[in-house]
DNA sequence: CTCTGTTACG
């Protein structure tokens, strides 16, 4: 554009800046934000708006934060609603959901107030940490200050009060979205039941859902289908799972990962690996790349029918044509290895973890120590104990049981010390 | 021109 004399301006920027960022290239954004200045255009809110989200979408949450102070500190940026609202959402989304509170407090007191999309996203965040009360609690604050709740406020507190089962809450919620707000149900809101209910055993009420949602317009996308299918999946219904895939295909949806994950996980659930294999293969030819996911879904089903050494070749195989295992993946053969009795196996498979890159997790720990347990290998359980201490673990982050079984056999001044202080954390039976 | 939500594995 600059080489035919078209004439650009900060808006043209500001919407080339956009394009890097959600192509995941900050790093070019911010090369444009340098030819901007140089051509002497003012950047504005969207600008630096939009380079905090590019930030915050490449997990740069700390570069973010300073960006956003020193700008506001320089007096470069004069933060509206919009501008608060991206970053108090990269803060939630980085875990500091603290932090993203204390900001929109901050905003209840200053000129610029919060709206539905600011309290939605803090509203959310709290309902993913499990403080779901602290969340109805905004709730009913943003309400009490004249701020409406909408569509989108209202889907991640069905959400926790299904996986809660607070039934009772959840009508109450329901009945004051529709009834007294006025608020319709929408795909999302949907789908959010349908998962909700195929998660809690009540098919009947998942199935209530779809219809609801044909009546009304609403129409079920790929994911409702697919949290409909994992509803027969979790009550064996097979033959229905795969009336569900028919329907995603005769209106010419696209299965996606999730759907075939979700129906080889059930066939792997019934011991039949042959049928999951067949369904794997058939992934290809639908134009679908197995994920790490499902590679973990099949290697725990080889596991199950104790097939736990095919399951280690299937492994090197699977890396061999290059997918990256994942924690989950470690996890799943060495809890494979373990009952199989392959203790010794499973203590060199976990000395690899570290090679793929991979930082084992506590509960991948707890695993290879109960294993250890199994096999009356104290004295390693005891070795491992000690290196989760010496990588930082606390003693919440080890079973107490398991502990506690050490200690019969093994005399440790350490390990007696963590033993007595997850009994006074009260946590024995985590 | 900038902000919020749904599904799979240990």
């Amino acid at each position: 554009m600059s080489s035919r004399k078209i004439d650009v301006d900060i808006i043209t920027f500001n919407i080339a800046i956009n394009c890097c960022c959600h192509s995941n290239r900050v790093d070019y954004a911010f090369s444009l934000l340098l030819s901007a200045f140089k051509r002497g255009f003012v950047p504005d809110v969207f600008t630096y708006t939009t380079l905090i989200r590019g930030l915050l979408s490449q997990h740069k949450s700390a570069e973010a934060r300073l960006f956003f102070t020193n700008l506001i500190k320089l007096n470069e940026l004069q933060p509206n609603v919009v501008a608060y609202s991206t970053m108090i959402n990269g803060l939630c989304k980085t875990g500091h959901t603290e932090m993203a509170l204390w900001l929109l407090r901050f905003m209840e007191k200053s000129e610029c107030k919060p709206n539905t999309v600011t309290y939605t996203t803090v509203i959310d965040s709290l309902c993913q940490h499990g403080l779901v009360d602290d969340a109805l609690i905004l709730q009913s604050e943003m309400m009490e200050k004249g701020i409406l709740p909408n569509v989108w406020t209202y889907s991640p507190l069905i959400q926790v009060l299904c996986k809660l089962n607070r039934w009772e809450e959840l009508s109450l919620l329901l009945e004051q979205m529709i009834e007294d707000l006025n608020i319709s149900p929408n795909v999302y809101t949907f789908t959010i039941l349908v998962d909700a209910y195929a998660k809690s055993g009540k098919l009947d009420d998942a199935k209530q859902i779809i219809k609801i949602m044909n009546e009304r317009g609403e129409y079920p996308n790929i994911v409702t289908y697919n949290s409909l299918m994992q509803a027969y999946c979790s009550q064996g219904q097979m033959d229905e799972a795969l009336d569900v895939l028919s329907t995603i295909k005769s209106k010419k949806m696209m299965p996606n990962c999730y759907t075939y994950n979700i129906l080889l996980d059930a066939y792997c659930r019934e011991l039949k690996l042959d049928i999951a294999m067949v369904l794997y293969r058939n992934m290809e030819c639908e134009g679908l790349s197995p994920t790490v996911v499902t590679h973990n879904i099949l290697l725990h089903g080889l596991c199950r029918l104790g097939k736990t050494l095919e399951a280690l070749a299937f492994f090197y195989k699977i890396q061999e044509l290059g997918h990256k295992p994942e924690i989950v993946t470690y996890q799943t053969l060495l809890g494979g290895l373990c009952k199989s009795n392959y203790v010794d196996k499973a203590l060199s498979f976990f000395q690899t973890m570290e090679c793929n890159g991979l930082i084992p997790e506590s509960k991948t720990y707890n695993i290879i120590i109960c294993g250890c347990l199994w096999n009356k290998k104290y004295n390693e359980a005891s070795k491992l104990v000690h290196k989760m201490v010496d990588c930082g673990f606390s003693a919440d982050a080890i079973t107490t049981s398991l502990l506690q079984q050490i200690l019969t056999k093994v005399q440790d001044p350490t390990l007696l010390a963590m033993h007595q202080k997850c009994l006074q954390s009260g946590n024995y039976e985590q």
